[in-house]
Parts: C-alpha cells; structure tokens; sequence
DNA sequence: AGCACGCCGACT
DNA sequence: GTCGGCGTGCTC
C-alpha cells in the first residue's frame, strides 16, 4: 500500500514540469532579469539551483546561463518557455554554485546595481571563466620569502583583553571592532586569533588594503603557518590565481591574506574574516559589482556563523558609530606594543618657510631634524602625496594647464623622459613647445613630485643616501620589496614616498616621519576629505618610533592651525570623531545617512547636466521617500571619461531594500527610455571617493 | 527594385 | 549584448 501509494506520487512527479529561472550571460542591465526554461525529462534528476548551463536565448542557439532556482510553476505563457539545452556537471565542474555562493551572488545582485551574471561571475569559485592558455609552469608566490623561527606570541594585557573580548564573538555571526593605535600589536591579536579558529579546525581569512601591504604581513604570518598560507591579489598571473584557489578549495590553504577580492575565494568553513585598516577606500570596488568587502564580508560571516574582525587606529566613522551604539562588538588597545609613547607630533607652518625665503619643499625644522637623524644614524620617512616631477605645466601667457585629452586632468612632467603623463588613464605626450590653448611660447613648470623632491633632498643631503618609493619606482614586479628591504636592512637613510609608504611598514630604526605637504587632500570636494587626512597623518606619524626609540613627526602645512592638524598633534581619535561627526549630523552626511553618487556621462557637458536633472525629477517624482536630500550636480573631479565630460550628483539616503528598489527602477526606466541614449549612467552606494 | 545602414525591440 | 526586422534613402 505504502510502496504503491509512493510509486504513484513519483509517477506523478514525473509527469509535473521543472522549471528553472536563468541568468543570462553577457545581458546589459537594461535587458537583465531571469529567464524561465523547462528543464528536458532526462535532465531533472541532475538539476539544481547553482549550476552552469547552456539556453537557447532569442537568436543565439547557445547561450551561457546559471541556474538561480527551480520551480515547479511558472506565470510566463508556455509557448514562450523553451527548453534548456545542457547542464554543467555538477562535482566535476568546478564553476558550479554551492547554495551559499548563490546566495551571496543573490545579496550582491540585490545591493549594488548589476546584472545577475555580474554577479555571479563575482563569486564563481575559480573565478571568471576564461578559455584556458597553455599551461605554463607556476612559481609559489610564497617561494621568495624566507622562512624563519616563528615569533613566540605574548601578548600583553591590553592586547590580551581584545583578545578574550574577540573570541567571545566566534560562531556569533557578528562584527567586532578592533581599535589599536598604530604600533599598538594587532597582528600578534591576528595571529591568536588565527591559532584557535585553524585549531577547531576551520579557515581564516585576512584582508589587507593593497598588495603593497602583503609583503610585511605575509612574511610574518609565512613563518607561523608555513604553507598552509595562501595569498592572492590581483598582481597574480592567472594560473597562479587559479592553482592558488583550487589549492584553498581542497583544504591545503587554511589561511588567505589578501586584497579585496580574496573574499570570493572558495574558502571552507571560515572561521574569521579580519579586515586589516578597515577605513580604506580600497575596500569598495570601483568596478560593477561595486561592492565594499566589508558589507559582503559581514554577510558572509553571518551566514557562516563566523566572526568578522575589523580593525583600525583610525576606524571609519560608520565603524565606530556602530560600535559607540553596541550594534558591533568593541576593543582597544590605547598603549603602543614595546610600550613607548606614539611619536612627538609637531606642526610647521609653511608661510613661516616662503617668507623666510625657503623655495625647497623641506622647512628649516625638518632638514635639521634629518640632519640630526643621519648623525645618529636612524632612518626618515618622508611622505608626499604627488609623483612625478612637477605636478602640473601651464601656459605663462594664458595660465591655462595642460590637461589631458580623455580625462581633463592636469597632466604632471616626468623628468626621465621629459613627458607629461596622465595619472589617470596612462596618456602621455612630450612637453609641448607652445600653449595649445593660445600659443603662448613659455611654459610654466609648477608644483612639486616625488621626483623633484628627491632632487631637492639630495641636494641639502648630499651624503644621504635615498630611496624613493612611488608607482614609478615599483613599476616592475618585485622592485617594491627590493626597496623595502633595502630600507630595513638600514642600506638607506631615507625613504621619500608616496600613500604606499603610509600603512603597515614597520622599521625599528626608524625614528622621524615627515609629511612635506599635508594639505593636498583637505579641501577637496569629497565629505571625507577631513577624515582621509586624519587617517593618513596618523598612518604617517604611526611609522616613527615603533621601537625602543622614541618617534617624532613633523607636518608641514599651510593651515597649521586646521582642526584635523590639531587633532593629529595630539593623536586624539575620539576627539575628532566627536568633532567631525557633530558637523556630519547637522549637515546630514554619513555615518547619519548613506550616499549614492549617480554620475552621468553624455557627449557634451550640458546633456550630462541635463541628464541628472532629469533623473533627479524622476526620482522625486517616484513614490517614497528616496532620496531625503539632494547635492546638486556637478562636474567630477576627473571631469571626463574618454573625452566625454562626466557630472554626478550625490543621494543623501538610506541604504535599506526600499530606497534600493526605487533608485533601481527610476535607473532602470532611464536606462530604457530612448532620450537616454546617449548618456551614460553609473550607480555608486557609498563609494570610498567622491569626485 | 535592390541594397546598405541605422534604429528598434525582443529575448523565457 | 546580439540578432533580425524593417524603415529610410540612395543608386542602378
């Protein structure tokens, strides 16, 4: 009866339709959605939701498809619905979805503006597919570090209280923030951390702001864990990338460092997710999907039940409010490692300088600490924000710069080969011989690069020996931790550099860090720009003294008397914080509210104007409260893209599902509406910079 | 009439 | 994105 009863219903099964909903590879988002199929009889014991497939789609016989959910129902008429073709093979393939990665390609679809196959070939456990190049022989990218005796890990008190206030978060799901002035020993947290989540026997991932950053850290971590470290960034070749994965994915990798995308490597059971100096800007893709690995590592970790560990001396505003309100768990660690004071801060006004008659970049109280730090034999690091020559050339006649062509950015001199060169896309011309603007025949050469700066330095210290350190130093693969470990191993007395001298490095020698111009962030027209330039200073000032030797700092700056300077001098996080945030909240910006840049791209600059206007008028005119306020368009600060001028207006909002839905129709409908043709729109919640 | 080109719209 | 359908307008 039983066995009769069963054999019925399956009977019955058998003869109900499976359908699945596709997504479509290659579909703009205009033409993106989900598309129903009947699967084919012979197909359906195979089927699930995650897996490969090829469709027929309009006129293309084959095209490439994903498998988002199977259904038994479907509103879409059947004379419409065709069949699919093939399915990926499920163990074999390797780029078939687990139910976990399609739920994560689900989150990133539904939050940032993309097409469901952008999203899905985000989280494709080997990556975006490509057609597979001769094999060529891969080279460990751990085999250049040598290994060493591990460091006994101690930690001290402070640091053991984080410690045990961290741990209580493992298997919550949750966030915790880490708080630690620079020099203060998070690593050695990282790494307890680390121990315990490899001795129950799961993954531990840690993701670091850029490549620069992996050297330091991977090498002390190398001599801990040996080759079950994996690291990935996106300098890899891909059959490095793609070897390095599939040996995470088997289990022989239990730790990744990495930069932002390592977070879609196909890690088993995490542990924790650590994102080291979470304020970085380098955390939000600025490609589709744009997403901020610090929202996507938090759904993974709560998805997994694991811990995301997010750590910082100067943690993102949205960081510490979370935290400040409990919403995230909190620790900090106030007291430097060895114990010594964070370094003396002192403050120089370069008006003092001109009128004194001083033209070189350094003041008077810099060049004599220098002198005294090469007469003691202790190193300086010294960080500027522009490289090149000079920062930009223009016309004596008509004042006009040069700028580029595609970008409209000036466009600053490189001395070697006596070219101005785009910073932006690359472009690069000889220094013209007259004004293209009006013909003037003298060209002006003004403001100072890394490059002239090291000229300049070499100069007042003709004994010193000097190591610059810019994108056009560390150009070819592997000369960045040449420098660096020239540096450590004390053949150089000072390091001249640009944001990548900024973070992690740790060398005990070194005893003066100075800013040469501090003010080159603060006025732009980003809202972060204050709390970008605190960051850096405190990055910057955090390299001096992070040993037995006292630190001090020096930063020159035309506004001395800024309030982000004065917060600087005295290392005084909370301080500027409450400061800064006080001014976010009546002016209603971040972290009170979310925002949104909408840019547009359109063949001449007034239909870009127009573009936004429109959208903007769509916006109000949609149902809901989306936006709550408005920044009116304006030209970005890289005013154009491919020759095209580019406007972005700013959405003061909140970043819930709701308002999503609103902005995603009013873009989709603009999108669709044949007046847009010509323009180019781009949707960024809550981008790291804004233009 | 015959064809090149560009625009439009559908795609399950 | 990609493709065919179909209009316009040019040429033989």
């Amino acid at each position: 009866m039983q066995t009769e009863r069963q054999h019925t219903e399956s009977m019955l099964k058998d003869d109900i339709p499976l359908y699945a909903l596709v997504a479509i590879k290659g579909l703009p988002i205009s033409a993106d959605g989900l598309f129903t199929y009947i699967i084919p009889k012979e197909l359906v014991p195979s089927v699930r939701a995650g897996l490969l497939c090829s469709v027929p789609f309009g006129r293309i016989k084959e095209a490439q498809g994903m498998i988002i959910s199977l259904s038994e129902k479907t509103d879409v008429p059947s004379d419409k619905i065709r069949p699919i073709i093939s399915l990926g093979t499920d163990e074999t393939d390797i780029s078939s979805l687990s139910e976990f990665r399609l739920s994560l390609a689900l989150y990133i679809k539904e939050r940032y503006f993309c097409t469901y196959w952008d999203a899905v070939s985000l989280v494709l456990p080997f990556g975006k597919m490509k057609t597979r190049k001769r094999q060529t022989k891969i080279k460990d990218p751990l085999s250049d570090i040598e290994r060493h005796q591990s460091e006994s890990v101690v930690l001290n008190p402070e640091q053991q209280k984080a410690y045990d206030e961290i741990k209580k978060g493992f298997s919550s799901g949750r966030a915790h923030l880490l708080f630690g002035v620079t020099g203060s020993g998070k690593t050695l947290v990282y790494i307890k951390l680390i121990d315990d989540v490899l001795s129950a026997g799961k993954t531990a991932l840690l993701l670091v702001p850029e490549i620069a950053l992996t050297y330091q850290i991977v090498s002390r971590l190398y001599d801990r864990y040996g080759k079950s470290l994996a690291v990935l960034h996106s300098a890899l070749t891909p059959a490095e990338r793609r070897e390095t994965f599939r040996l995470i994915a088997n289990g022989q990798k239990k730790i990744v460092v990495g930069t932002r995308s390592a977070l879609f490597a196909p890690i088993n059971d995490p542990g924790i997710i650590i994102i080291d100096e979470e304020q970085e800007g380098t955390y939000k893709s600025e490609m589709t999907p744009k997403y901020s690995a610090r929202e996507v590592a938090a759904f993974i970790v709560k998805k997994s039940n694991s811990l995301l560990l997010i750590a910082s001396a100067t943690p993102s505003f949205e960081a510490y409010r979370l935290a400040e309100s409990e919403k995230i768990g909190f620790s900090a660690i106030k007291e430097r490692y060895n114990g010594g004071p964070l370094p003396k801060v002192l403050l120089v006004d370069m008006h003092d300088e001109i009128s004194e008659g001083n033209s070189t970049p350094f003041s008077s109280l810099l060049v004599s600490e220098i002198s005294q730090n090469l007469k003691n034999g202790e190193q300086t690091v010294l960080f500027m924000n522009h490289r090149g020559y000079n920062t930009f050339v223009s016309c004596l006649d008509c004042g006009e710069p040069v700028v580029c062509p595609y970008c409209g950015v000036t466009m600053p001199y490189h001395k070697k080969n006596e070219r101005l060169v785009c910073h932006y896309c690359g472009y690069s011309i000889p220094v013209p011989s007259k004004c293209p603007k009006c013909g003037g025949e003298t060209m002006k050469y003004s403001g100072i690069g890394t490059q002239k700066a090291e000229e300049d330095l070499a100069a007042i210290f003709p004994e010193a020996k000097i190591l610059r350190m810019d994108a056009d130093t560390v150009s070819e693969k592997g000369s960045r931790n040449e420098i660096l470990s020239a540096f450590s191993r004390g053949e150089c007395d000072i390091l001249l550099g640009t944001q990548m001298i900024t973070k992690g490095l740790d060398f005990p020698n070194v005893t003066l860090v100075g800013v040469l111009l501090a003010d080159t962030m603060l006025f732009s027209s980003d809202f972060r720009a204050f709390e970008k330039t605190f960051s850096l200073m405190t990055q910057v000032v955090g390299r001096a003294g992070r040993s037995q030797k006292t630190g001090r700092a020096i930063i020159q700056s035309f506004y001395p008397e800024h309030r982000v300077f004065r917060y600087a001098l005295d290392q005084d996080y909370a301080g500027f914080y409450r400061n800064e945030t006080a001014f976010r909240k009546t002016m209603l910006y971040p972290p009170f509210c979310d925002i949104c840049q909408v840019s547009f791209i359109a063949p001449t600059e007034s239909k870009a104007f127009d573009a936004a206007e429109r959208f903007e008028n769509e916006l109000r005119n949609a149902q809901g409260d989306m936006p709550l306020r408005v920044i009116p368009a304006k030209a970005t600060h890289v005013p154009m893209v491919e020759t095209k001028p580019r406007v972005r207006i700013l959405l003061k909002c909140i970043d819930n599902r709701s308002q999503r839905k609103i902005l995603s129709d009013v873009y989709l409908s603009f999108i669709k509406n044949p007046a847009n043709k010509e323009i180019r729109i781009d949707i960024d919640m809550n981008p790291a910079n804004i233009g």
